[in-house]
DNA sequence: AACCACTTCAACCGCAAGCGG
DNA sequence: TCCGCTTGCGGTTGAAGTGGT
């Protein structure tokens, strides 16, 4: 299908380069009159003459209405990690769900901004995985960062609420998050009681839930083996501000542990979840 | 002030999909 | 079905900007 490779773009003559301020003004002039599209049939605008992808590019990243510049906040930030994490390179799919960002832009930010962080908090920016060498330090930063009490109580109240939501039966929350199953079946023993809800935790890893609280000799575990991921990096930090301070269990225990709709389960993406929750605490 | 290294981002390039003749 | 045109997408480039020495 289609043909070898755009013959126009090797065309002589055609002009290159940045644009100009006039050639900005030509190309909006004739869009307002005429509409977008074949961009290829597009005349010389009075003086321009570019290829035709030139201006179809430069209309839809720079002159289009709509385009929203600057800075990007940080929930932009979070749902571009998010939607990588479900569509990986896909910039349009990606673009599409932030109003008045360009899929080159977005390109661009995660190239020279989300990539790096992270890379920093030793999360693989392609498999969005944790990088297992960077692992320890990670602990180290989200431990330092856990200060921010309240950030840190929304974000466990999102991960409670996805265990609560763990209890439906199709799904094997060990498998999906990949953590040891000991960490796990230790973590929601001592929340058990915030989610008012311990007999959900039975059955999730086959043993008998014990109401004991993690020791620091598992947090001496937790740090050095390698099968540590992020997501218990994230729960030896929730967990550690969870016993030290009164406020997050009076938090949680508002939490709604109404049955989730097959749907809403279905929106649950628990490794974003637990790469925001990581992410945030580098804010 | 001059130089260098690094970062940012607008723009380009090659490729592939969609579509019509 | 084939062919060629047009558009859209994602990777890459390089000029401009920034910060450090």
């Amino acid at each position: 299908m289609g043909r070898s490779p755009d013959a126009c773009c090797d065309e002589q003559g055609l002009k290159k380069g940045p644009w100009t301020p006039e050639e900005d003004r030509k190309l909006k002039d004739y869009v307002e009159k005429n509409g977008q599209g074949c961009w290829r049939r597009l005349p010389n605008l009075g003086g321009l003459n570019r290829c035709g992808k030139s201006y179809r590019l430069r209309w839809t990243n720079y002159l289009r209405p709509g385009i929203k510049r600057g800075k990007f906040t940080g929930e932009e930030e979070r749902l571009i990690v998010h939607l990588h994490s479900l569509h990986g390179n896909k910039w349009s799919t990606i673009a599409s769900s932030l109003a008045g960002r360009t899929d080159n832009e977005i390109k661009n930010y995660w190239n020279s901004h989300l990539r790096k962080k992270l890379l920093q908090m030793g999360i693989d920016p392609v498999t969005h995985r944790p990088q297992p060498d960077h692992l320890s330090g990670c602990l180290d930063i989200s431990l330092r960062l856990q200060a921010d009490v309240i950030k840190l109580h929304s974000l466990q109240k999102l991960l409670l609420q996805a265990l609560t939501r763990a209890t439906t039966p199709s799904l094997n929350l060990m498998g999906l998050l990949g953590s040891p199953p000991w960490l796990w079946s230790r973590l929601l023993q001592t929340e058990s009681c915030l989610l008012n809800g311990s007999q959900i935790l039975n059955g999730l890893d086959g043993n008998p839930t014990q109401q004991k609280p993690l020791a620091d000799d598992d947090y001496c575990r937790a740090g050095t083996s390698h099968q540590l991921t992020s997501s218990s990096m994230v729960l030896r930090a929730s967990q550690t501000d969870s016993v030290g301070g009164s406020t997050v269990g009076s938090s949680i225990g508002t939490l709604e542990s109404a049955p989730p709709t097959a749907d809403e389960w279905n929106s649950i993406n628990l490794d974003y979840l637990v790469e925001d929750l990581g992410y945030c605490l580098l804010e």
